[in-house]
DNA sequence: GTCTATAGGTTGATAGAC
DNA sequence: GTCTATCAACCTATAGAC
């Protein structure tokens, strides 16, 4: 199911390496890095700043990742990968499914959302991004298509309306949640309560995508 | 039902004004800067290029708009308040008012959406157009109400099943466009073609919403 | 309101010792 | 791999003439 080649990184920030075991110093430049971009963003990020947070010289910043440039890819790159592949498993009823799927990818969205923002910043590196993209086929359809496929099973099953456009669904789902991450961030973190919350959207939806008279039955009586 | 105080700035890029025509140096300034923040990123925007491109010098910028930061404050404040009311008439048809209303909001969304991203690249910036959004009860929400208050108006008429959140449903279909706008804008123009566009969100949807068997018929038979 | 010239301060980046 | 020391380039901002 997923086409994604090997990539290095999975969950863990950390993972276990040949070689002599790292001192930390890549790590917490890194860190740093992601610290600053939050609280002053990406103009008024200088290398000599990340240094100064990460304990370290700034020769060292330069040994690790080149230039500016390169620091602020591997940031990106680095968040991105982080959590690439989420799947949690299926629940039993429709609403939990929905709830722990589209859980997660508010919780990406929230941790990944800083970086795409970051890489905004600079021709360079919004281009940079779009090619990773590109190249390991993520971005937001990835989210979309998992809940569309997982709609699509369950209107095989009969547990959701036969004729939704499941593609249309996920989109406006996932956007809903992408929206209100965006606010919350791109404004303040209480601006997003201008805009319905994920647990409200998705009461809202289930009820539209859920057969009228219960599953499967065809019966023109029973309650909804 | 607009609470907005006048503000300078209409529909129009130029508006006419008291005192002495301008020479244009100030729109050509803010142009500039539009053009630089699209190609480079904020981060790249330099006073010595907007100058450059704008054809005048790097002390007219200064004598315009006081520093670098007031730059950007300006041309963020301007995009935002360039559309701040926008309320095409409903139409006849449910779909068509819909598609009327979301277009424009399209729109509006690609065309602000550069300098929201912009005004993340420094925290000032970014605390600036928070308090200028506040002030103005301006951001997305706004979409989100209009349409809620649209879906609402036409429950009441039938049109639309009277068991749906409209606000839930708002936050979604104007989720899933600012989820397009966003993609094409922040990777590539044709990254957004990797998610469902407005035209079958909209199709979708309306499935959705409107009554199983017509309106107003509350009969149990019918066909689904 | 616009220009030229210039000052002052950062900033990204390198060299070389340890 | 990490540090210190140092630079050259650049960029914001100001002063003052027109």
């Amino acid at each position: 199911m997923s086409p994604i080649p090997h990539l290095p990184g999975g969950a863990d920030a950390h993972r276990p390496r040949r070689g002599r075991p790292r001192s930390g110093g890549r790590e917490a430049i890194l860190a740093a890095s992601l610290d600053i971009l939050r609280e002053r963003g990406a103009s008024r990020l200088t290398t000599r700043e990340v240094a100064t947070r990460a304990g370290v010289s700034e020769g060292s910043v330069f040994y690790h990742f080149t230039d500016r440039t390169g620091l602020l890819t591997a940031v990106i790159e680095d968040s991105l990968t982080s959590l690439m592949d989420v799947n949690p498993a299926a629940q039993a009823e429709v609403a939990e499914t929905l709830e722990a799927l589209t859980a997660g990818m508010e919780r990406f969205l929230d941790k990944v959302l800083i970086v795409v923002i970051a890489a905004q910043s600079d021709a360079e590196l919004r281009t940079g991004m779009a090619d990773f993209l590109r190249s390991n086929d993520f971005g937001p359809h990835r989210g979309v298509n998992g809940i569309a496929g997982y709609l699509r099973a369950q209107q095989r099953g009969g547990l959701v309306r036969a004729d939704i456009d499941p593609e249309a669904v996920g989109a406006m789902l996932l956007g809903s949640i992408f929206l209100r991450v965006a606010m919350g961030q791109m404004v303040d973190p209480a601006y997003s309560d201008n805009v319905p919350d994920r647990g409200r959207v998705l009461k809202g939806l289930v009820q539209l995508i859920t057969p009228p008279d219960g599953p499967r039955s065809g019966g023109p009586s029973g309650r909804r």
